[in-house]
RNA sequence: CGCGGGGUGGAGCAGCCCGGUAGCUCGUCAGGCUCAUAACCUGAAGGUCGUCGGUUCAAAUCCGGCCCCCGCAACCA
């Protein structure tokens, strides 16, 4: 059953630093797609991690006179709580430190070196520690520093292994270009990829892939004394943390079965990250596995960077957001939800507090949480609580509302974010229009005969659309369910109705009692 | 000739890939409703979609020239 599974990744985050609203950016839209995946029936394995070697971090841990271990302890426990608080739902959270990694990564550079791929050079030249790579003359700025570091490089002479990266140009380029090719990689979005394959054209480099006197890495299987460079080690974690390599010792499960997981999730069906790192993952990484022989990843997305307020992220500025002071402002389900939808998914944007307020009381103040005030304050008053039934000739309200939101897989398969949003407000503001015409108030008080129907097709309605906002706010969301008196979880219902199509109409049951959820989503004062 | 992104009513944005009544949020003005979180609904004013040219029956949308703005510095997703 390969086809029914869905294995996505997020980056392995760096740790120098707590979780900012940019890592989370990546990771809640990594859960919105594994959510939407699983409730669409897939068998989702869902993976991230923190990438954890590299003299940027061993300094940083001197520095705190901790050993770099017990440093990235501590950060790494800052990632998983944030992504606790998050309500992120990974499968498995991977460490470039763990053992089952280093074996991964040992495994495949070994093959690597024994397929001819690595071979070793001496590398002459000036090298930046917190580049953590060799830079050239040209580079510096005035006083003969790194431009990017403030510090003068040091000259650096070494042995290093080299992968041969440039034997690849031409079979890399058609794989990302050509939607035929066997091992085609889908790169998106189609802007990032144009530039990809102008790089590519433009020739590749070998690229060197360790490091000597830098203990705090992976040692290469071939040559102890040398570490692997942080890059490699990292892109590696895709495929350590579903079974690739073997682990050593006694106390290792079992091997059999991390080959049939292995053989279960990979290739990975998406690698989602931010446009920076893109080269990294549909130029090196694909290069990589297939010196090895391993399978492509199927699709590649780089989202954009935000600034703030018109400001880069920056914490001289001090504008840096995390995601706990969103989730005190917000609450967790409106803060996955107002993240990946203010702007376009894939493009540049800016995120401001202003414009995330304003979001959150148009779109699920005003509109959606008011849409959901409305129906069940009618309910009681005109049916004390008990909802009414629908009549034969049902409204065409349901199938005008299903139109809008047949649009949104789509969306999800192109994570249009934005326009999934979208799609959903259109939905809530036909509901609120329909209640407009209607006037149920005015039906009540003439006691007329089809105000039922209507509050029937209200509440159906109502929860057709919480059904699709499941994988952005799924504990809301469920409060919402209880509150139409459903019995079942809002996931089994939504997992039903996107598997099997099982009407709306068999959700909301009449005569079935509401309760009172209270303000799902008070308004916020900018 | 470095690379890339962008220029759409007062502000912020979508639409552009797959040409065919220019849409959304905020703001302004007028009205409706009173079930609701002072929320909701309707209507109005306001744009020659940077500019010049080309293709086309038809271009914000495709092609070419030009002008202007912003990244490619970072603590970075």
């Amino acid at each position: 059953m390969k086809s029914n599974r869905f294995y996505l990744t997020t980056p392995i985050y760096y740790v120098n630093d707590y979780p900012h609203i940019g890592h989370a950016y990546t990771t809640i839209a990594a859960d919105i797609l594994s959510r939407w995946s699983r409730l669409n029936g897939k068998n989702v394995f869902f993976l991230t991690g923190t990438d954890e070697h590299g003299a940027k971090i061993c300094d940083a841990a001197q520095k705190n006179n901790q050993t770099p271990l017990a440093f990235c302890d501590g950060i790494v426990e800052g990632f998983r709580s944030a992504w606790k608080n998050l309500a992120i739902e990974n499968t498995d959270f991977i460490r470039t430190t763990e053992k089952r990694h280093e074996a991964a990564v040992q495994k495949l550079l070994s093959v690597l070196h024994e397929k001819g791929f690595i071979y070793n050079n001496t590398y002459k030249g000036l090298y930046c520690v917190g580049c953590e790579k060799f830079i050239s003359e040209t580079d510096l700025d005035d006083t003969g520093c790194c431009p990017d570091h403030r510090q003068k490089p040091a000259h650096h002479e070494e042995e290093n292994y080299f992968f041969k990266l440039s034997a690849f140009q031409q079979q890399l380029i058609d794989i990302i270009s050509d939607e035929k090719h066997p091992q085609h990689i889908v790169v998106l979005p189609r802007e990032r990829r144009n530039e990809i394959l102008g790089k590519l054209k433009q020739g590749l480099d070998d690229i060197s892939i360790s490091r000597i006197a830098l203990t705090w890495g992976i040692p290469l299987p071939f040559d102890a004394k040398q570490t692997a460079y942080v890059w490699v080690d990292a892109l590696i974690n895709y495929i350590s943390a579903v079974g690739y390599g073997e682990l050593p010792g006694a106390d290792s499960p079992d091997a059999a079965q991390r080959i049939n997981d292995f053989n279960t999730w990979w290739p990975a069906d998406l690698h989602l990250m931010a446009k920076d790192i893109l080269w990294f993952h549909s130029v090196i990484w694909p290069a990589m596995l297939l010196a090895a022989g391993v399978a492509l990843p199927k699709k590649i997305f780089a989202h954009g960077f935000f600034t703030i307020d018109g400001n880069k992220m920056s914490k001289t500025i001090g504008n840096v957001i995390r995601p706990d002071q969103l989730i005190e402002k917000f609450g967790v389900d409106a803060t996955r939800y107002l993240t990946v939808s203010l702007f376009p998914f894939g493009s540049d944007g800016d995120i401001s507090w202003d414009a995330l307020t304003d979001k959150y009381n148009v779109d699920l103040a005003n509109n959606f949480g008011n849409l959901i005030s409305r129906t069940l304050s009618m309910t009681q008053k005109y049916f004390s609580g008990t909802i009414p039934p629908a009549t034969d000739s049902a409204p065409d309200l349901i199938d005008r509302v299903a139109k809008i939101l047949a649009d949104v897989p789509g969306a999800v398969d192109a994570l249009e974010f934005h326009k999934i949003a979208d799609r959903i407000q259109c939905a809530v503001t036909l509901v609120n229009q329909q209640i407009e015409q209607d006037a149920p108030w005015k039906m009540a008080k003439e006691a007329n005969q089809r105000l039922g129907a209507a509050m029937n097709s209200y509440l159906q309605t109502t929860a057709l659309i919480t059904l699709y906002l499941v994988p952005f706010m799924p504990s809301i969301c469920q409060k919402i369910w209880e509150s139409f008196g459903a019995v079942e979880p809002v996931a089994t219902a939504a997992h039903a109705y996107f598997t099997a199509s099982v009407p709306p109409t068999t959700f909301v049951r009449s005569g079935a009692g509401i309760l009172n959820p209270g303000i799902l989503f008070p308004r916020i004062q900018k």
